[in-house]
DNA sequence: GTCTATATCGGGATAGAC
DNA sequence: GTCTATCCCGATATAGAC
């Protein structure tokens, strides 16, 4: 990664500061507690610099948040050249990316809030374009770990992908919450979340000899 | 419940109408967003009755939030008197708390973004306070269930719980985003969600004879 | 491109009459 | 308890000099 020059470039690169310090000031305090004064301050420019950079708020905050969801997309990666057994990989995603979510905390809850925040017109439709690809992803390598015989093959794979992503997020979310709820004790222990987790779904969703005592196939 | 009678006390309940009116608006639109006049234009009253009544925004808010929660309470109720066999019960709770989330979705939404914003002092402690309650009491349930010889001894019903109330609140938050993402077709469908998950869990939680293939007991 | 200064607007909260 | 009118402040955005 280049590191710039202050001297050569003191001001010129305004707009990487400027987009550095507002995702960094949005992720951490939410659209609307972020005023632009504390944007150019944090980037060490004036307001009105600012705003000759980007014609509106909205667009510095659109701007951040894509600029959060290309390193999220960089996770996935690990996890596809991986080697080892079907039921390895997946756990090793879902380890990578809980820690992942975890590590970049900031970026993962600018991103949350556009969903849980779901205004039609704006938060879906990019959150609509980032995810699509990351998820579709994931549910062709859960489809391939089903072909390979890993999976019951009356499994939707769109469902197990789901169910990872929804475990993780969630443990995210809520592990402020959780630390605080009784007999919690793996609040602050991601990996182990994940090994439970995965021993659950290994066994449910694994094919071969199954408990299925009172099921019809 | 009493009916109120308008003419008897035509603005005398101004607190019942204002509390109405906030819990709507802030469910919809987000603390920031509402502010004290929409407030009062909604409650049919002037922005300084409002302030009368409540010393400041924040206390109103408060106040709407508890309100929110009071309501989120009951639906365990009903999962708690109904028989059938654990799984039955699991699955029925599964059904019930997606659906009361689905149908209160304003005041699910409401506490939800309480939980995301997870500020220290604001959200954290009222949300613990709200949670506890409701989640040892499923905890419990689940320990009942394991007691029964439903689930496998070595599990943790703390965890169990975690993963029900996870998958759960994964899909109600995520159910717009969902809808477009390619495969998803149970976004629409809560109860299908609710029963591939439990059955999921079902074989791979229950005790008796599992597909543990490389596992040490 | 970058700054200082300013316009403009809306929101929280208060004063004081009825 | 309820209202009208008002204060005060901070935020977005702009104007115009350098």
């Amino acid at each position: 990664m280049p590191v710039s020059l202050p001297s050569t470039e003191p001001s010129g690169d305004s707009v990487s500061r400027i987009l550095a310090a507002a995702k960094d000031l949005f992720a951490r305090h939410g659209y609307d507690h972020v005023s632009m004064n504390a944007v150019a301050g944090a980037a060490g420019v004036s307001k009105a610099n600012v705003f000759h950079h980007f014609k509106s708020k909205d667009e510095l905050y659109i701007r951040s948040l894509s600029q959060a969801c290309e390193a999220s997309r960089s996770s996935l990666d690990a996890m596809e050249e991986g080697d080892g057994d079907a039921w390895q990989r997946i756990r090793r995603f879902v380890d990578e990316h809980l820690d992942h979510m975890l590590s970049h905390s900031r970026d993962s809850r600018l991103i949350l809030r556009e969903v849980v925040e779901n205004c039609p017109g704006t938060g879906q439709r990019l959150a609509q374009e980032v995810f699509r690809d990351n998820f579709n992803r994931l549910v062709a390598i859960i489809a391939e770990c089903q072909r390979e015989g890993a999976l019951r093959p009356d499994l939707d794979p769109v469902f197990i992908s789901t169910l990872l992503l929804g475990a993780n997020v969630f443990f995210f979310q809520s592990q402020e919450v959780m630390r605080h709820l009784d007999g919690v004790d793996f609040a602050d222990e991601p990996s182990r979340y994940g090994a439970m987790f995965v021993d659950i779904l290994m066994r449910g969703a694994a094919s071969g000899p199954v408990a299925n005592e009172g099921e019809k196939p």
